[in-house]
DNA sequence: GAAAATATCGAGACAGTCTCAACTTTGCAA
DNA sequence: TTGCAAAGTTGAGACTGTCTCGATATTTTC
């Protein structure tokens, strides 16, 4: 995964790419097992780097977490839009808000990261972020038009929804994000469709 | 506020009480103004002692919020038990929950040790934990006699929601809690109230 | 194949958590 | 009142983590 990124505009030299890489993976697999707090001087060790090196190619924790989320939010964009065309609406957005919450629990404690990057315009994540949250607007409009969620649920409010869910979810023992986004999601709806 | 509470079983030496208060004064000072993350070395520092004294008074952060919260704690299941007399069962139990959430607020990132503390039989707070759970269970009973809302809505759904809510509502510089909290109580509705 | 450009290295400054042996204060009992 | 055991405090220091930067090494380019 993410194969042949050169992050910056020009070419990278080769060993730096190679150390890029290294270091992608090795963040990858310590921040699925321990949780994005984990000790970013750890993984350079692991990736068989100095820290310095790390603190190159990513300035801050953000900027890593941000280069391994990049590739994950297009594609749950990219769900979004297949499932526009799902047989029912509410399903369709119940369902897309179901991946997002499990894309956000990749990492533990990945849900703070993704909330800020919504908002700030300098973050790596922000085109993702829209492209994500375009994706539930367009969801939420058909929802809406179909008249399945009411009018004033906002694509804001479903991604705080998922991320909020998701956070639930890691502090409980047995997971109860899934309760948690079930209720929002049926807070959403519209009250009485029409039977 | 928390004036004369010797906490250990044994009376606390004059001193170690005073040294004990200040404490608790300057960490509710710091954590409201810099959030429950805010350094134990610094509020030492303010409060006129050595971080060895804090730590003596203190084992751990937990344990400094646990002090902190108890009585406040104790206080929302008062609110609860007043709102058992609500006109609306519904509107008894979102009114809880607003003031639930508020609480939570108190010190920005103190959701995360509130979800620990109800789950976490050995902490201090279990008991304050276990309390306001009871005041949450109650609200939703009535409301579910009631019929408005589902019956296999529980109290830490609740419990879970309000934490969720506030901690959307650090995440989001509108903040979002306010309408997370609505949207998941409008979820724990029953479908179909009468009209 | 050597200069220029680009990366890496790792020591060290800094901040935070937490511990513990030496020291000080308090309260009680004679 | 005194004195001493118990209780409490102190602050240096071990440790972990973040982040920077000058010296050094590797690649690329010509």
């Amino acid at each position: 995964m993410n194969a042949d990124t050169p992050p910056p505009r020009r070419r990278m030299r080769a060993d730096a790419h190679r150390n890029y890489e290294r270091l992608l993976t090795e963040a990858a697999a310590a921040f699925a097992e321990h949780g994005a707090d984990f000790s970013l001087e750890a993984i350079a060790r692991r990736a068989g780097v100095a820290n310095g090196t790390l603190y190159g190619h990513f300035p801050t924790r953000r900027a890593l977490l941000e280069a391994l989320m990049g590739d994950r939010m297009q594609a749950l964009a990219a769900t979004g839009a297949e499932l526009l065309t799902a047989r029912s609406p509410f399903d369709g957005l119940a369902t897309w808000a179901r991946a997002a919450m499990v894309h956000t629990t990749i990492y533990r404690g990945l849900g703070a990261t993704l909330m800020q990057a919504v908002e700030d315009e300098t973050s790596e994540l922000h085109a993702a972020c829209t492209a994500v949250l375009a994706a539930g607007e367009e969801l939420l409009a058909r929802a809406r038009t179909a008249g399945e969620v009411r009018p004033d649920v906002t694509a804001p409010d479903l991604y705080a929804l998922v991320n909020a869910a998701a956070w639930a979810g890691e502090q409980t023992s047995p997971p109860q994000g899934e309760r948690l986004l079930t209720f929002g999601l049926e807070g959403f709806r519209a009250s009485a469709p029409d039977r």
